[in-house]
RNA sequence: GGGCGAGUAGCUUAGCCUGGCUUUGAGCACCCGGCUGAUAACCGGGAGGUCGCCAGUUCGAAUCUGGCCUCGCCCA
């Protein structure tokens, strides 16, 4: 039986008691479970980090898969919602720091890494409750029991097992990588980590002379890091600029053609030769320094795309150990690496000059040092942005260090074919920012040298003469090489470092290769290692493959989406995952980054308190466009609350109370549709026009548009329109047919729409489901089917009808109140000029404008001579030039004439001809509009094609009617003020003068009936349980009403 | 510094791909009036816009092109 809910909607109460339903009667596990045996749509969770508190960016990316996860459900799909944790990485181990003090690897060593780990560990579980609690809170139904662990055993045998399948591959090798370095706290720098440390700074920058081998001529190049000379082994010029050899103050020198307009401005000198940068690949230099003997040749030019015109001499000079780009054009020519800078950051001792000092605290003494060799042709202050370690403020060092790779560049192919077979959510990302990142693919760099990780399960041999390297696949392929492996066992370092492990082949000491691998690694690979995949669970592994939904934030693009689709190519040779939906970022009121040290960063769980979790989640999901960045405030979830979840709410409330009280069963009341009024068949057919529209939108993830289409459904068409129009069906007090129609309509709407947004607002569309429901649906609103699109229920020439039918009340109402007449007061007729089309489809909707506009009777007429007349107004645009400043007066003057005559004679063809002072003037129909104006009581106005006359003629029956009214108005207003049931009866008592008594003596019944009067008497002392004072109209009245 | 995305009233946004049917259309907030057993409601009217800026293409640009500015992300 459907019960009469609270009148006030508190969304906390309401969603703890929803939450506290799902949890005894285990509705999230009976939805997975009933559809067992459905189509599967496999999810992917990528894996929140928990060693920070959840923030409303996280929130957002839960509601977002919630809300496609809950929809693909209710649409008949089998999903598996495995939540998954990340928990390797620099960041833990930073925090971590914190917490102990540490500062450096060196004091992490010493309090010892198998302790480190283990509080590595309790960190990241720190803030596990806080997320599992605002995971549910929010109603993000995820399967948390039972969650991946990146740094669970399994796991890491899983991650094992494909790098074993990359080894295998040859595709994983060690090489060297230039990362950014800080030479005082020994390690380098992830980039997330310098891009905090960027400053601008002002350096010497110096241009250098190399000279060219068995000629009198040299080579002009520029540096700002004079430091790596020492290490220099080629110079680079890009292939495609010009390159002149010129005579300069007696020395001769070649440089870029486009740099020396810049550089030699106003100085002179003589043009020798001209080549273009290709042409000068494989030219000798003799070295600057011979503190290096290379073993590869060395000290020639070479070609790279990189080396600009913008400063410079358009001469890079090469050192492979510190930059990047240098690294990769001495990979590309067979460069040697000279490194003559040791890892903290001073030179070693075959550098004699400068052994032992700072590299970049020897800058000026090589800059002193080149100019006594007369190398050096001139200095100029740079200034740039050069990154600073941000722990310790020192310049950091870019710095070859040995790494382990994954060749990506070898798959490139493949990764390019992959990404073509997703859907990318937006479209631009597929060929933009992530098909670029995939075309210009570099190796992956593997390995870091931390702690906190899975470790590299790489072993070398420690015997010289056989050097054997392998990959460990396997815990029994370790196992079965080790000879101390304990029984319980973790993983990680430092237990892997502390396994005796004999070489297969020549059965000596083997040491592990002491890095950890990238956590991105780690996430990236939990398509197969949520599985525990090759070791257990073949199957489940081969019916999630490839995902078909995965949705994370845009910072997840060149990372978690990359990392996927990167292992997934070199294992599989397929795509891992075929939608994709990025979602923008959220950010604070005024558009700025949400962070804790700007404290804009909004409390999610203070809104979860005041707003509740279904006005949250519909802001995010209405809000905008998910891939576009939303602002995330509270004010914005609270006005969600009021215009929608509130309209919604006390729709609802309206019908449930009025079908308590009729007790209105629809098992049994249900009337066909066929026998409903039009109104409700509009309603229907709007309804399912409406989910029309929102499937189309959930197919591209168009969330916000889906969103909006239900809001305008329920605000406009359902609330401000169906119901408004319904409330007098229901106030009748037998159960008539158009009362139960009306009950129908409204129950399957309300059932309806509660299905359809259900995965938006789980919340109320649950409370809503649990006190309409019948003894043989489901438990739950979330057991439900989707509701289907029933393409009969529509009615497109219908839905036509009733928006000209809106639209003329829209004109109606702004006509009368420009007329000044009051709604409450009847008029007696109007009529409507329209061709027969839309006559057809308004007539029979015709009562709906009657009580809106409130008129007696409405009338269809050919055209709108009855009501208009035709004449002519003086045209000024043609009195104006011909009579200059006496038009205005001319124009007076024909104001005073007979206008019928005026008008009879213009229609005729006649001129018009009258005395203007001393002159004659005489005018034709040319000089003046024809016009029609309304007749008297009469006023006009119209929509796109019906032309709407009303009858503004007051008489007294009308003008007694309208007295009756107003009333009615004042007495309900004082039932409402005495806080009465809708269907208590009163007593009620008027002053009234006794003229105006006798003018509303038909009405007395009405006013009875409208205000469930037991009895109406006029009196001159009324009294009552209230008793008011009224003003209507100057007419002064006072009324009193008791129970 | 490079790439991508966004920029339309105080706020949230539609329109942009496919140029003109609109003097850029809504909603919230604001002002005036109406209505109300309809709620944090509803209805009518009003005020509020250099469509980020500057050029160009075109008969015509919010819409197409180029450059610039601001914000965000990614990369350096």
């Amino acid at each position: 039986m459907i019960k009469s809910p609270p009148q006030k909607y508190n969304p906390t109460d309401v969603e703890k008691k929803i939450l506290k339903f799902w949890e005894e009667q285990n509705i999230f596990k009976k939805s997975i479970e009933q559809r067992k045996k459905c189509k599967p749509y496999v999810f992917l969770e990528g894996p929140p980090t928990a060693n920070g508190m959840p923030h409303p960016g996280h929130i957002l990316t839960r509601v977002m898969k919630d809300l496609i996860l809950r929809y693909q459900t209710m649409k008949g799909h089998y999903i598996l919602r495995k939540a998954g944790w990340d928990t390797h990485g620099l960041p833990v181990e930073i925090e971590v720091e914190k917490e102990l003090g540490l500062e450096n690897k060196q004091q992490i060593e010493e309090y010892g890494i198998k302790k480190f780990n283990q509080e590595c560990k309790k960190c990241v579980f720190k803030y596990e409750n806080a997320w599992v609690e605002m995971t549910k809170r929010i109603g993000f139904w995820l399967d948390m029991d039972n969650p991946y662990v990146t740094l669970k055993n399994e796991y890491i045998e899983s991650v094992w097992w494909s790098l074993k399948q990359a080894w295998e591959k040859k595709l994983l090798y060690k090489g060297y990588k230039v990362v950014p370095y800080c030479p005082r706290c020994g390690t380098a720098l992830s980039a997330h980590e310098i891009s905090q440390g960027y400053k601008t700074v002002k350096e010497p920058s110096i241009f250098v002379k190399f000279k060219l081998k068995n000629q009198d001529a040299y080579f002009l190049a520029w540096t700002t890091t004079p430091w790596t000379l020492i290490s220099n082994v080629a110079l680079a010029v890009n292939p495609n600029e010009n390159y002149l050899k010129i005579r300069l103050n007696g020395q001769v020198l070649i440089l870029a053609e486009e740099r020396s307009s810049v550089l030699l401005k106003g100085q002179e000198f003589e043009h020798l030769d001209y080549f273009k940068g290709k042409d000068l690949e494989g030219t000798e230099y003799e070295p600057l320094f011979n503190y290096a003997k290379p073993e590869k040749k060395a000290w020639y030019i070479v070609l790279a795309d990189f080396v600009s015109m913008e400063d410079g001499t358009g001469i890079v000079h090469i050192a492979p150990a510190f930059g990047e780009d240098d690294y990769n054009v001495g990979k590309k020519y067979d460069l040697p690496v000279i490194q003559l800078v040791k890892l903290d950051g001073t030179f070693p001792p075959e550098v004699k000059e400068w052994s032992g000092e700072f590299v970049k605290d020897a800058d000026p003494k090589i800059i002193k040092h080149l100019e006594k060799r007369g190398l050096l042709e001139g200095i100029h202050e740079h200034t740039h942005e050069y990154p600073f370690c941000w722990r310790c403020d020192s310049p950091l060092l870019y710095y070859a260090m040995e790494s382990w790779f994954i060749a990506m560049t070898k798959v490139q192919d493949s990764l390019v074919r992959n990404n073509n077979n997703i859907n990318w959510y937006p479209e631009h990302l597929q060929q933009g920012r992530f098909g670029d990142f995939i075309r210009e693919v570099k190796d992956w760099a593997l390995s870091r040298k931390r702690y906190w990780g899975t470790p590299l399960p790489i072993w070398t041999c420690t015997n010289k003469k056989c050097k054997n390297e392998i990959c460990v696949g396997s815990i029994e392929e370790l196992k079965s090489i080790s000879e101390n492996f304990p029984k319980d066992y973790d993983l990680h370092k430092p237990l892997v470092d502390e396994l005796i492990v004999k070489c297969p082949k020549c059965k000596s000491v083997m040491k592990r290769e002491e890095e950890v691998i990238d956590c991105w690694y780690d996430s990236g690979s939990a398509f197969f290692a949520q599985w525990h995949y090759p070791f257990e669970n073949k199957e489940e592994f081969k019916k999630n493959f490839p995902a078909d939904f995965i949705s994370e934030a845009l910072d997840q693009t060149r990372g978690w989406f990359y990392s996927l689709l990167a292992i997934s190519t070199f294992l599989f040779d397929e795509r891992p995952y075929k939608n994709v939906l990025t979602l923008g970022l959220v950010l604070d009121e005024n558009n700025q980054k949400m962070s804790k040290s700007k404290r804009n960063y909004v409390d999610p769980n203070i809104i979860l308190e005041h707003e509740g979790a279904d006005a949250l989640r519909w802001y995010l999901l209405s809000a905008n466009a998910p891939w576009n960045s939303t602002r995330f405030y509270e004010q914005a979830v609270k006005d969600t609350l009021g215009k929608f979840i509130l309209t919604f709410w006390n729709s609802y409330n309206f019908f449930a109370t009025y079908a308590a009280l009729d007790k209105f069963n629809p098992d049994k009341d249900t009337i066909p549709i066929k026998k409903r009024q039009l109104l409700d068949k509009w309603i229907i057919s709007r309804f399912h026009q409406t989910l029309n529209e929102l499937e189309k939108y959930m197919q591209t993830f168009e969330t916000h548009k889906a969103a909006r289409a239900v809001e305008y459904f329920v605000i406009e068409d359902f609330s401000n329109w169906y119901l408004r129009r319904s409330r007098k069906r229901l106030w009748v007090e037998e159960k008539t047919t158009d009362k139960l129609a009306g009950y129908s309509t409204m129950y399957e709407i309300f059932m309806g729409l509660s299905k359809i947004i259900a995965p938006f607002t789980p919340f109320i569309t649950e409370e809503i489901y649990q006190n309409l429901k019948t003894q043989n649906m489901p438990e739950s609103i979330h057991l439900c089917d989707y509701v289907k699109l029933d393409k009969k229920l529509t009615d497109a020439n219908l839905e036509e009808g009733m928006q000209k039918i809106r639209s003329l009340v829209e004109v109606g109402r702004a006509l009368r109140s420009k007329v000044g007449i009051k709604v409450r007061c009847p008029l007696g007729s109007a009529a409507l000029i329209c061709d027969k089309k839309v006559e057809g489809q308004i007539k029979d909707l015709l009562d709906l404008l009657n009580e809106e506009i409130n008129v007696k009777k409405i009338s269809f007429e050919k055209n709108t001579s009855k009501f208009m007349v035709k004449t002519y107004k003086p045209n000024p645009s043609k009195l104006g030039p011909k009579y200059k400043q006496k038009a205005r007066d001319i124009i007076e003057k024909l104001e005073s004439f007979d206008k019928k005559e005026l008008f009879e004679k213009l229609n005729k063809k006649e001129k018009i001809e009258f005395k203007f002072g001393s002159e004659k003037i005489i005018l034709t129909a040319d000089d003046f509009k024809a016009v029609e104006i309304e007749k008297e009581n009469i006023a006009r106005t119209q929509t796109d094609d019906v032309v709407l006359i009303l009858d503004t003629t007051l008489t007294p029956d009308l003008e007694a009617e309208g007295l009756a009214r107003e009333l009615v108005r004042r007495i309900q207003s004082m039932r409402k003020e005495l806080d009465l049931d809708v269907e208590d009866r009163i007593v009620t008592q008027v002053k009234l003068d006794s003229d105006s008594v006798a003018f509303l003596k038909n009405w007395f019944d009405y006013i009875k009936g409208e205000t469930r009067s037991k009895s109406l008497s006029f009196i001159d002392k009324p009294s009552g349980n209230l008793v008011k004072k009224w003003e209507i109209d100057e007419l002064l009245i006072e009324i009193g009403i008791s129970k």
